[in-house]
DNA sequence: AATAGTATCTTGCAAGGCAAGGTACCGTGT
DNA sequence: ACACGGTACCTTGCCTTGCAAGATACTATT
């Protein structure tokens, strides 16, 4: 079930919150960069090989666009295996989520 | 406030959770594996450089003792600054979940 | 022209999780 | 007596991956 859920973690976080804010609309790398750089702190260069990942994986799909603003955006999209993928990374999270919340104790 | 949370992540959720496991009770680093193991599927390799890594930093101290069954079990202990370590790691791993919350959106 | 912002991508570094293997002690079964 | 399996320690080498820094290029503003 759970396979290995540290390197989902690892492997597993971030790429679910791209596939998240994807589920909401097509989008470009710099702008996903700039969101998740506001929320979770993670900087720009990582995102470009997690986006190629994720490519390759089939997970999403890419086309250009012109912006007026600069070069060509690529636009990411969301294709059905990366929808199926981003519903069992919720799950696993949840587990995960939960799982520390157990080992946390009341603390919380 | 974030510095890097992915790294955070990376280096401090394993981390947490043997702090809060050892703020119950001091334990051993076989024990401390299996648990971890059967919550959130850690290999045994992981937890002797973490320890010692955690040793290094003065979150734990540590003391032999017989156990009957085997060879001595090297006890971990809690310091002050480890129960301090713990306290924080706990406040930016809640920060970092209502971000994935967040970003996950009402999917949950 | 020069700068600043948007947007793409690559390279090199360092950290750390994991599998696999090694050591050693103990109790049980044959 | 001896082998086996469980407990408990630890090390080595591989691989992934996040990040900082830099390269490229287009557009608009100064």
């Amino acid at each position: 079930m759970v396979e290995s859920l540290q390197i989902q973690l690892k492997k597993g976080v971030l790429e679910m919150c791209v596939l998240a804010l994807l589920s909401k609309g097509d989008n470009y790398a710099y702008d996903i960069a700039s969101r998740m750089a506001e929320a979770v702190g993670m900087g720009e260069g990582t995102i470009y090989p997690l986006m190629r990942r994720m490519q390759n994986d089939g997970l999403v799909s890419t086309y250009l666009q012109e912006s007026g603003s600069g070069p060509p955006r690529k636009y990411y999209k969301l294709t059905k295996s990366g929808a199926q993928a981003l519903k069992s990374q919720i799950s696993d999270w949840q587990a995960f989520e939960a799982a520390v919340r157990k080992i946390l104790g009341e603390v919380t």
